[in-house]
DNA sequence: AATTCGGGGTG
DNA sequence: CACCCAGAATT
């Protein structure tokens, strides 16, 4: 195999990166381990520029791990709103008061005790070790796998378990001495996001890996890596109520497990029910309807599934099952309304707000 | 080994 | 539209 290729590239990335890293908030605090960790979780499976205001948010409202571990739930979602993936902000949480208990509220700096945490897997393990205390251990993410498979011409397949074990072993082996890891890890993100590009053409010509690059060598670059094709979404139906009293709107909560765990929704029911079966469901709920104000039309598309919206905004008396909370002013903005409601929301704080002005 | 978890940027 | 992103946990 081409691994000798990879461990050719350590040296001259590490000169790349000295003339070419990235300036990321995080990296002014390298060894503040909470930093590093706070960093790497909101950075997982997205994209720096959309982290970047979040991380700063985070830390004025959560400056320690005792902060953290401390925080009320309802203003820790509210700083990951938009963000997605909910688990990862209770899974914080849930860390920092573990951390509390068992470590005395620092970091523990073993892999193991690291990814036994909940929300620490091998890569953010291996990131905040290496980053924040100089450890000799790897950090493969979908950067790396990239930049491995393109510079060793590996076709294998890198969705497969098994594969990314063998990267992570090779690169484990191309690691400078322990004092460099941080820099090396952080160098091959760096590398992969900004030159070895992922879905597009690299740019080779910028690359210190060029002149050994077996892909490059062999053509395939822009084919590389090889990624076994993901099951396609299914489309949910859904209906939407954007229900306006003179208490505010109606929220209320979603289950504790599943898709949007625990965060806030606007009452809807599955299928795109026309205006007839829409008031039936409300009579149902026993909604006192006064006027319908209008229908949207609204998509909002996950990873796994799709949802195809009818919304209907609608004047009512504040009755309706026990589960719904009317919400206004303060209370509503502080419940924390994922993005695939966001036109809904939207909807509701235009004819809160006018209510406002008339009083 | 597969699926589930969000949202947004990009070609 | 499809793909991917500083992945992890659950089934």
């Amino acid at each position: 195999m081409n691994q000798e290729r990879l461990r050719q590239l350590t040296v001259p990335l590490l000169g790349w990166y000295e003339r070419n890293a990235r300036e990321l908030p995080w990296r002014e605090t390298p060894a503040n381990a909470y930093h590093v960790w706070i960093s790497e979780i909101m950075l997982q499976q997205t994209r720096v520029a959309a982290v970047r205001e979040y991380y700063a948010r985070f830390l004025r409202e959560f400056p320690t791990i005792e902060a953290l571990a401390q925080g009320e739930e309802e203003r820790l979602m509210k700083c990951w709103e938009g963000l997605g993936y909910y688990s990862r902000a209770r899974n914080l949480q849930k860390a920092a008061r573990q951390t509390m208990e068992r470590f005395g509220g620092e970091l523990p700096r073993t892999y193991e005790e690291l990814t036994g945490l909940p929300g620490i897997g091998d890569y953010t393990a291996g990131a905040i070790l290496s980053i924040a205390q100089g450890q000799r251990v790897p950090a493969v993410d979908g950067n790396v796998l990239r930049l491995a498979a393109r510079i060793m011409d590996c076709d294998e397949d890198i969705a497969d378990v098994k594969v990314r074990r063998r990267f992570r072993a090779w690169v484990e082996e191309a690691l400078p001495p322990a004092e460099r890891c941080g820099d090396y890890n952080q160098a091959m993100m760096d590398l992969g996001a900004t030159v070895c590009l992922p879905n597009a053409e690299p740019m080779c010509l910028l690359c210190p890996g060029r002149d050994l690059c077996a892909g490059r060598e062999a053509g395939r670059q822009s084919s590389l890596p090889v990624k076994a094709p993901k099951k396609k979404r299914r489309v949910e139906e859904r209906t939407v109520f954007v229900l306006l009293s003179g208490r505010g709107a109606a929220l209320r909560r979603r289950p504790e497990t599943g898709l949007l765990a625990g965060l806030w929704e606007f009452p809807n029911v599955e299928g795109a029910l026309g205006e007839e079966e829409a008031a039936r469901v409300l009579e149902r709920w026993g909604v006192e309807t006064l006027r319908w104000e209008k229908r949207i039309a609204a998509k909002h598309i996950f990873t796994h599934v799709e949802w195809h919206m009818t919304g209907y905004v609608l004047l009512c008396r504040p009755s309706g099952p026990a589960d719904f909370c009317w919400a206004e002013g303060r209370d509503f903005a502080d419940k924390t309304v994922p993005t695939a409601f966001a036109r809904f929301r939207d909807e509701a704080l235009e004819h809160l707000e006018r209510q406002g002005r008339i009083k």
